[in-house]
DNA sequence: GTGTTATTTCGTTAATTGGCGAAATAACGA
DNA sequence: TCGTTATTTCGCCAATTAACGAAATAACAC
Protein backbone atom coordinates (compact mmCIF):
# COMPACT_ATOMS: atom_id res chain seq x y z
CA UNK A 1 0.00 0.00 0.00
CA UNK A 2 3.00 1.99 0.49
CA UNK A 3 3.78 2.33 -3.45
CA UNK A 4 0.12 3.42 -3.96
CA UNK A 5 0.69 6.07 -1.70
CA UNK A 6 3.86 6.88 -3.33
CA UNK A 7 3.12 6.90 -6.92
CA UNK A 8 -0.18 8.90 -6.09
CA UNK A 9 2.20 11.78 -4.90
CA UNK A 10 2.84 13.16 -8.22
CA UNK A 11 1.09 15.56 -9.95
CA UNK A 12 2.72 13.96 -13.11
CA UNK A 13 1.81 10.61 -12.34
CA UNK A 14 -1.61 11.31 -11.38
CA UNK A 15 -2.23 13.32 -14.62
CA UNK A 16 -1.29 9.87 -16.38
CA UNK A 17 -3.82 8.27 -13.98
CA UNK A 18 -6.67 10.89 -15.40
CA UNK A 19 -5.32 10.08 -18.65
CA UNK A 20 -5.63 6.31 -18.61
CA UNK A 21 -9.12 6.66 -17.00
CA UNK A 22 -10.70 7.78 -20.51
CA UNK A 23 -8.57 5.26 -22.18
CA UNK A 24 -6.31 2.95 -22.85
CA UNK A 25 -3.33 4.98 -24.28
CA UNK A 26 0.36 3.91 -25.69
CA UNK A 27 3.40 4.80 -23.98
CA UNK A 28 4.26 7.11 -26.66
CA UNK A 29 0.61 8.91 -26.64
CA UNK A 30 0.93 9.54 -23.18
CA UNK A 31 4.02 11.28 -23.40
CA UNK A 32 2.63 13.24 -26.04
CA UNK A 33 0.67 14.95 -23.81
CA UNK A 34 3.41 16.40 -21.54
CA UNK A 35 6.65 18.94 -21.58
CA UNK A 36 8.79 15.90 -20.54
CA UNK A 37 11.67 13.81 -21.88
CA UNK A 38 10.44 10.31 -23.19
CA UNK A 39 12.10 8.77 -20.70
CA UNK A 40 11.49 10.97 -17.56
CA UNK A 41 7.30 9.59 -18.91
CA UNK A 42 8.99 5.77 -18.77
CA UNK A 43 10.44 6.18 -15.35
CA UNK A 44 6.49 7.17 -14.29
CA UNK A 45 5.11 4.36 -15.96
CA UNK A 46 7.51 1.63 -13.77
CA UNK A 47 6.52 3.48 -10.64
CA UNK A 48 3.05 3.22 -11.71
CA UNK A 49 3.35 -0.20 -12.52
CA UNK A 50 5.28 -1.17 -9.65
CA UNK A 51 2.38 -0.10 -7.22
CA UNK A 52 0.06 -2.02 -9.05
CA UNK A 53 -1.92 0.87 -10.15
CA UNK A 54 -1.74 0.51 -14.08
CA UNK A 55 -0.92 -2.79 -16.00
CA UNK A 56 1.17 -2.99 -19.76
CA UNK A 57 0.53 -5.22 -22.30
CA UNK A 58 2.98 -5.02 -25.64
CA UNK A 59 1.13 -4.65 -28.75
CA UNK A 60 3.67 -4.94 -31.36
CA UNK A 61 6.20 -2.07 -31.04
CA UNK A 62 4.03 -0.41 -29.14
CA UNK A 63 3.48 -0.80 -25.05
CA UNK A 64 -0.52 0.05 -23.79
CA UNK A 65 -0.85 0.94 -20.64
CA UNK A 66 -4.23 0.93 -18.79
CA UNK A 67 -5.77 1.50 -15.58
CA UNK A 68 -5.95 -1.40 -12.84
CA UNK A 69 -9.47 -0.57 -11.06
CA UNK A 70 -9.05 -3.41 -8.82
CA UNK A 71 -5.78 -1.44 -6.88
CA UNK A 72 -7.75 1.17 -6.05
CA UNK A 73 -10.06 -0.22 -4.46
CA UNK A 74 -7.30 -1.46 -2.13
CA UNK A 75 -6.58 2.09 -2.19
CA UNK A 76 -9.68 3.74 -1.68
CA UNK A 77 -10.03 1.34 1.18
CA UNK A 78 -7.09 2.25 2.98
CA UNK A 79 -7.81 5.94 2.57
CA UNK A 80 -11.19 5.19 4.46
CA UNK A 81 -9.67 3.39 6.57
CA UNK A 82 -7.20 6.06 7.63
CA UNK A 83 -9.86 8.34 8.37
CA UNK A 84 -12.68 7.34 10.80
CA UNK A 85 -15.21 6.44 7.71
CA UNK A 86 -17.47 3.90 8.66
CA UNK A 87 -16.82 3.80 12.10
CA UNK A 88 -19.04 4.76 15.35
CA UNK A 89 -18.64 8.54 15.84
CA UNK A 90 -15.95 9.89 18.03
CA UNK A 91 -17.97 12.22 20.30
CA UNK A 92 -15.49 14.87 21.08
CA UNK A 93 -16.60 18.48 19.01
CA UNK A 94 -17.31 20.38 21.67
CA UNK B 1 -5.64 18.88 -3.21
CA UNK B 2 -1.77 18.55 -4.27
CA UNK B 3 -0.49 18.90 -0.35
CA UNK B 4 -2.62 16.50 0.82
CA UNK B 5 -1.41 13.35 -1.66
CA UNK B 6 1.96 14.79 -0.83
CA UNK B 7 1.18 14.78 3.16
CA UNK B 8 -0.28 11.14 2.50
CA UNK B 9 2.68 10.01 1.10
CA UNK B 10 4.90 9.78 4.16
CA UNK B 11 4.13 6.22 6.47
CA UNK B 12 4.88 8.34 9.30
CA UNK B 13 2.82 10.79 8.56
CA UNK B 14 -0.06 8.25 7.84
CA UNK B 15 0.81 6.55 11.27
CA UNK B 16 0.19 10.02 12.78
CA UNK B 17 -3.52 10.16 11.37
CA UNK B 18 -4.08 6.77 12.72
CA UNK B 19 -3.56 7.94 15.93
CA UNK B 20 -5.88 10.97 16.09
CA UNK B 21 -8.36 9.02 14.23
CA UNK B 22 -8.53 7.35 17.40
CA UNK B 23 -8.52 10.87 20.03
CA UNK B 24 -7.02 14.28 19.99
CA UNK B 25 -2.98 14.11 21.14
CA UNK B 26 -0.49 16.37 21.99
CA UNK B 27 2.44 16.86 20.31
CA UNK B 28 4.38 15.39 23.22
CA UNK B 29 2.10 11.86 23.08
CA UNK B 30 2.39 11.36 19.46
CA UNK B 31 5.99 12.22 19.60
CA UNK B 32 5.90 9.23 22.21
CA UNK B 33 4.71 6.71 19.66
CA UNK B 34 7.61 7.31 17.56
CA UNK B 35 11.18 6.43 17.87
CA UNK B 36 12.02 9.95 16.21
CA UNK B 37 13.52 13.19 17.29
CA UNK B 38 10.91 15.63 18.61
CA UNK B 39 11.79 18.11 15.66
CA UNK B 40 10.96 15.59 13.09
CA UNK B 41 7.93 15.01 14.03
CA UNK B 42 7.11 18.46 14.76
CA UNK B 43 8.18 19.29 10.85
CA UNK B 44 5.62 16.03 9.89
CA UNK B 45 2.82 18.42 11.99
CA UNK B 46 3.96 21.28 9.91
CA UNK B 47 3.13 19.42 6.62
CA UNK B 48 -0.08 17.80 8.01
CA UNK B 49 -1.57 21.12 8.75
CA UNK B 50 -0.10 22.79 5.71
CA UNK B 51 -2.57 20.51 3.67
CA UNK B 52 -5.71 20.67 6.36
CA UNK B 53 -5.74 16.91 7.05
CA UNK B 54 -4.97 17.80 10.99
CA UNK B 55 -5.83 21.67 13.21
CA UNK B 56 -4.09 22.26 15.60
CA UNK B 57 -4.86 24.18 19.23
CA UNK B 58 -2.86 25.57 22.30
CA UNK B 59 -4.21 24.41 25.37
CA UNK B 60 -1.78 26.28 28.14
CA UNK B 61 1.78 24.47 27.62
CA UNK B 62 0.77 22.26 25.59
CA UNK B 63 -0.46 21.85 21.83
CA UNK B 64 -3.04 19.52 20.69
CA UNK B 65 -3.68 17.61 17.14
CA UNK B 66 -6.64 16.79 16.17
CA UNK B 67 -8.08 15.29 12.69
CA UNK B 68 -9.76 17.53 10.52
CA UNK B 69 -12.31 14.85 8.62
CA UNK B 70 -13.88 17.80 5.95
CA UNK B 71 -10.10 17.81 4.60
CA UNK B 72 -10.62 14.18 4.33
CA UNK B 73 -14.21 14.24 2.43
CA UNK B 74 -12.22 16.35 -0.41
CA UNK B 75 -9.54 13.84 -0.54
CA UNK B 76 -11.78 11.05 -1.22
CA UNK B 77 -13.36 13.10 -3.89
CA UNK B 78 -10.53 13.58 -5.70
CA UNK B 79 -8.94 9.63 -5.59
CA UNK B 80 -12.74 8.48 -6.55
CA UNK B 81 -12.75 11.23 -9.30
CA UNK B 82 -8.84 9.83 -10.05
CA UNK B 83 -10.81 6.52 -11.09
CA UNK B 84 -13.54 6.18 -12.74
CA UNK B 85 -15.74 5.36 -9.53
CA UNK B 86 -19.26 7.27 -10.18
CA UNK B 87 -18.54 6.89 -14.06
CA UNK B 88 -20.44 4.83 -16.44
CA UNK B 89 -18.97 1.56 -17.44
CA UNK B 90 -15.77 1.79 -19.81
CA UNK B 91 -16.11 -1.63 -21.81
CA UNK B 92 -12.64 -2.15 -22.63
CA UNK B 93 -12.16 -5.37 -20.76
CA UNK B 94 -11.86 -8.45 -23.64
C1' DG C 1 21.06 -9.32 -42.20
C1' DT C 2 19.99 -3.51 -42.17
C1' DG C 3 17.08 0.30 -40.99
C1' DT C 4 13.14 2.40 -38.50
C1' DT C 5 10.12 3.23 -34.77
C1' DA C 6 8.76 2.71 -29.89
C1' DT C 7 10.22 2.22 -25.50
C1' DT C 8 13.23 1.38 -21.63
C1' DT C 9 17.65 1.48 -19.11
C1' DC C 10 21.73 3.88 -17.65
C1' DG C 11 24.48 7.56 -15.70
C1' DT C 12 24.40 12.22 -14.17
C1' DT C 13 22.65 16.28 -11.92
C1' DA C 14 19.77 19.53 -9.30
C1' DA C 15 16.09 19.81 -6.09
C1' DT C 16 13.48 17.84 -2.42
C1' DT C 17 13.00 15.11 1.64
C1' DG C 18 13.48 13.20 6.26
C1' DG C 19 16.39 12.85 9.78
C1' DC C 20 19.24 15.05 13.68
C1' DG C 21 20.77 18.21 17.62
C1' DA C 22 21.02 22.89 19.23
C1' DA C 23 18.91 27.14 19.84
C1' DA C 24 14.64 29.82 20.04
C1' DT C 25 9.83 30.53 21.57
C1' DA C 26 5.76 30.08 24.57
C1' DA C 27 3.29 29.29 28.74
C1' DC C 28 3.32 28.22 33.21
C1' DG C 29 4.48 28.26 38.50
C1' DA C 30 7.44 29.85 42.12
C1' DT D 1 12.17 37.71 37.37
C1' DC D 2 13.91 32.80 36.93
C1' DG D 3 13.36 28.01 36.05
C1' DT D 4 10.95 24.26 33.87
C1' DT D 5 8.34 21.98 30.39
C1' DA D 6 6.44 21.63 25.66
C1' DT D 7 7.06 22.64 21.17
C1' DT D 8 8.91 24.73 17.06
C1' DT D 9 12.55 26.78 14.13
C1' DC D 10 17.10 26.63 12.31
C1' DG D 11 21.10 25.00 10.07
C1' DC D 12 23.12 20.84 8.44
C1' DC D 13 23.67 16.24 6.20
C1' DA D 14 22.52 11.85 3.78
C1' DA D 15 19.19 9.67 0.97
C1' DT D 16 15.69 9.98 -2.41
C1' DT D 17 13.52 11.95 -6.39
C1' DA D 18 12.51 13.84 -10.93
C1' DA D 19 14.50 15.41 -14.70
C1' DC D 20 17.68 14.92 -18.87
C1' DG D 21 20.25 12.88 -23.02
C1' DA D 22 22.58 8.95 -24.76
C1' DA D 23 22.79 4.22 -25.32
C1' DA D 24 20.39 -0.24 -25.23
C1' DT D 25 16.43 -3.27 -26.34
C1' DA D 26 12.37 -4.98 -28.93
C1' DA D 27 9.47 -5.65 -32.81
C1' DC D 28 8.70 -4.95 -37.26
C1' DA D 29 9.46 -4.29 -42.61
C1' DC D 30 12.59 -4.70 -46.13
Amino acid sequence: MNEVFQALSDPTRREILRLLRQRDMSAGEIAECFPLANSTLSGHFKILKHSGLIVSERSGTTIVYSLKVSAFEGMLAAVMELFEVDKEPKESKK
